[in-house]
DNA sequence: TATGAATGAGAGTTCATTCAT
DNA sequence: TATGAATGAACTCTCATTCAT
């Protein structure tokens, strides 16, 4: 299924179905595994053309990991709606994060899959992706801190790792909810809010899980998890 | 740095070297970027004895994938205490599974990046093990609950999210702990328990977060997850 | 010596020069001994060029046999003339068929000596080109049986041994022409007629050789075949 | 199915086992795809026992077909009766040799199919046993010629071309009686004795097909081979 | 006599990349 | 703008052969 081949077509249009080609590909077989040729044919173009529009295997995927990069972020953003409580934009920041991973499969398998597994440079281009997501969700949670009156005196490594623990369980749920059939976009987003919301809230009422001071042989339990 | 070059080993032992060798290359440059002739060398065998012995490169790749699951699985069981409170259980499962990948980085990149990316066979070799970790959570999620002698009516569809989450979460953590210096194994374990033990407990109690009725236009909150 | 290096040729060109030269290697050396390596060389190409345009050694292998099988029997056809009585077709034949096998030994030997010894496949192909051959002569022989106007009322099965008897034969004197120095292709069909035409003509008179009716003991000749 | 694995045999039994083996290996595989290993173990030996005894893989092969051809020329021998006349000589001859290599199809197959494949240092050892039955051959037809009490002036190429022929059309129905369900080795040599006894019996009495005196446009007949 | 351990050398095959038009 | 023709380099895998015991 090789794209109608239509000659002499402009070059950014070209570009795109290179990329489009591209980024199935590389999803679905991942960087090494991909071959420019059937990248080439699934495009409908000649190999020297990709070549000459992309220049090598390694900027093409760098092409197409800042594209599917971008594509997410716009995507997250556009969902997000700055003028509701902190719950509700991240319920719909999530919502729009997860509705874009189940429609793109391939350019989320390129992002969070592939590119991290093949030399820094391709991960340094995702990281900063990722470090824009975190930020957006560190704000939301000091948001929630502010709508809630309080001032929690969370250490800022705290909120760090909490948004972190947030976003890559979000991650996990996009792979999870794309290999498991019949689980939506909300189902998923409703899942994380239920799983992290409510600790969120615990945690800026001051409520922590405190670890037992010592590893071994001590039993001293901590706040328990069920009122 | 070839290993030092002793001679005439067991079978066994020269095995071990060249898993050893195997889930190094495997887990820094991935499967197919790998190549048979630098494993060889870093385990100080020439190649014809890596494949008299484990057969293919695929073959080699199942090795590692089975010896690293196994070596993770057996390390959370010896973390785990049956005879503590569900928390306690959850903690120390989770302290030694952050331990276990902190010091086997390279094992959990084969089981975590590498092998996800290639072949339904090697995702199937690791879908089993991941099985039984987040059996494993089940167990304490329900756990959790008999102890506060709730019935809090969690459908298993949910309950099957929220270890699919946590376990999702704590994947992503030990990438990121990884990947950030100074981040230590309990370090991780408690962001992991704050952030997941107290919503855990308020979904027992059935306070669980709404989502609103209609994606778009709805103004309305919901449970407000902070007090 | 490689070819000479003309650069940018048309596909079907080079394409005969890759078979002309595996045609060279895989008859003097074998299937298995030929090295693609040497092939492509002696094609004056490189390796990738040969597998782009004939897919593998397998593939390569099979259309050297089905050039030369298809060169082979064209030959023959060519020195058959229908108009003549059967002798003289069958001269013509074996005349036509000698000389082919003089001037491309390196065919005959990939269609003789090599296709035999290597997989069904390769021996079908060659087979269905031999069953054409045999055919041709089978046809001769009951027109000559028709020529003497008798109904030797030879059966099927021997006429079929006879065709297979006088074939291998050919075949035979066909590799010791080419390992003699000096006998020319007129000379082996000669030989072949002066040992095979009387001997049919005997038969169809009636005249067969009797063997003995039990291997051991008895005394008793047979219609003597000096006169 | 190796070979029982008996430990401590004097060295001419191993010898023979390897052999044996070795022999059934090269005869199904040919001299290349034949391997040292596949050979060890089906004689029940280590490797380096069969390097020890047989000292490479060439003179592996050169035993064999030594073994081999030994073993042919005397089973020819022994079913030959020189107090017989030449036609009942040849008939037992021809008797025992089909005998022979229907009953060892893989020692056959090394020295007719494959030891010709490979080298002229291999061929050259088949030559040599193939000379001993020409010779006996052509010792026949002379014996024949005398039998007749004619001395039918026939040249000596012309008898050596004639041996060649009829030794080479043995070699041919060798291999078809192998290759051919239900042909039996008197079948093989009644249909040969037929084509060929009459032929030569035919030339000592001076009757040979005469090629026409021209290729190309003459009509001339010939001695008809249908009186 | 016999073998487990080990390897140098080379095979077929594929791929990213370029040249010439 | 676009492509058929072509290749250097690297990969997985196999094999005949030897060493040390």
């Amino acid at each position: 299924m090789p794209a109608v081949k239509t000659k002499r077509m402009p070059r950014a249009v070209r570009e795109q179905q290179m990329l489009d080609a591209a980024v199935k590909i590389f999803g679905q077989r991942g960087y090494m595994a991909a071959s420019m040729d059937e990248i080439a044919e699934l495009a409908g173009v000649s190999k020297p053309l990709v070549y000459l529009y992309l220049n090598s295997k390694e900027d093409l995927f760098s092409a197409c990991i800042r594209r599917e990069a971008k594509a997410l972020i716009d995507a997250v953003r556009a969902g997000a709606r700055p003028d509701l409580p902190a719950d509700r934009q991240l319920w719909s920041g999530l919502t729009a994060f997860f509705t874009h991973t189940a429609r793109n499969p391939d350019g989320w398998s390129v992002l969070h899959l592939q590119a991290r597994t093949h030399g820094e440079v391709f991960a340094g281009e995702v990281a900063a992706m990722r470090a824009e997501i975190v930020a957006f969700v560190t704000q939301l949670i000091l948001a929630a801190a502010r709508d809630a009156h309080r001032d929690p005196d969370l250490p800022a490594a705290e909120v760090a790792g909490l948004a972190e623990a947030l976003v890559g369980a979000a991650e996990s749920l996009a792979d999870w909810a794309n290999a498991t059939p019949g689980v939506t976009a909300r189902q998923a987003a409703a899942t994380l809010m239920n799983f992290a919301w409510a600790g969120l809230g615990d945690l800026m009422n001051g409520h922590r899980w405190v670890p037992p001071a010592d590893d071994e042989g001590d039993q001293q339990g901590s706040t328990s998890p069920v009122r």
